[in-house]
DNA sequence: ATACAATATGATCATATGCTCATATTGTAA
DNA sequence: TTACAATATGAGCATATGATCATATTGTAT
């Protein structure tokens, strides 16, 4: 029936944004993107891992329609395309820190 | 320094609880849960899953406090510990919603 | 005690995930 | 053109994950 496919066509993209939010390196790129937008060697840099693995989180971040880009010469800027998560990952933990 | 310790200890307590919801099958647990509390077999039955299954990952639920258990006489009953998920849960599907 | 119902658990397996390495691509400036 | 900087990409690997199977455990009723 109709009903149950909406139900869990839901159900699964609600997961995969989820799933976004479920590695803590893709948690600490958003919040940096949050706060300005950065290169991916400044990401790289910031939290001090790989360049190859953040160009390869931000290629899934993009896909998932989390993040845009802007290019600018041989840099690509990337930043936040949706605020919404970032109200997941504050509510989120103010829950946390209530909770403890 | 502390701040930044506190900062990642937040961020992987913050991923584990989205990990929790990034799996369809404990989407649709906690769905369930949210309507009324329900034994294993109810939701194997009412999810069409192996029993085996639910029960696994009503384990994992409940080890994040995000389901508790009551037991009467053999029955398991299982119900919702922690409403704020489903707050997540409801905010994430607004969203789908609106950007589809 | 036995038989049964409900649930829990451990082993196993196929697939998914995240990272790293090496290399490719793209665009710029000299 | 060449050299370089920034980024992207594909392969490979170790680990994590989710489901299933078989079996164990627990509690009940007869």
């Amino acid at each position: 029936m109709p009903y149950h496919s909406i139900e869990n066509e839901l159900i699964e993209q609600s997961s995969q944004v989820f799933k976004a939010l479920s590695d803590p390196t893709r948690i600490k790129i958003l919040h940096l993107l949050f706060y300005k937008e950065c290169s991916v060697n400044e990401i790289a840099n910031q939290l001090e891992m790989n360049q190859s693995t953040i160009s390869h989180q931000l290629k899934y971040l993009k896909q998932l329609r989390l993040v845009k880009n802007r290019k600018e010469k041989t840099t690509n800027y990337y930043s936040l395309d949706d605020d919404h998560v970032m109200n997941l990952l504050d509510q989120t933990i103010e829950h946390i820190k209530h909770t403890n």
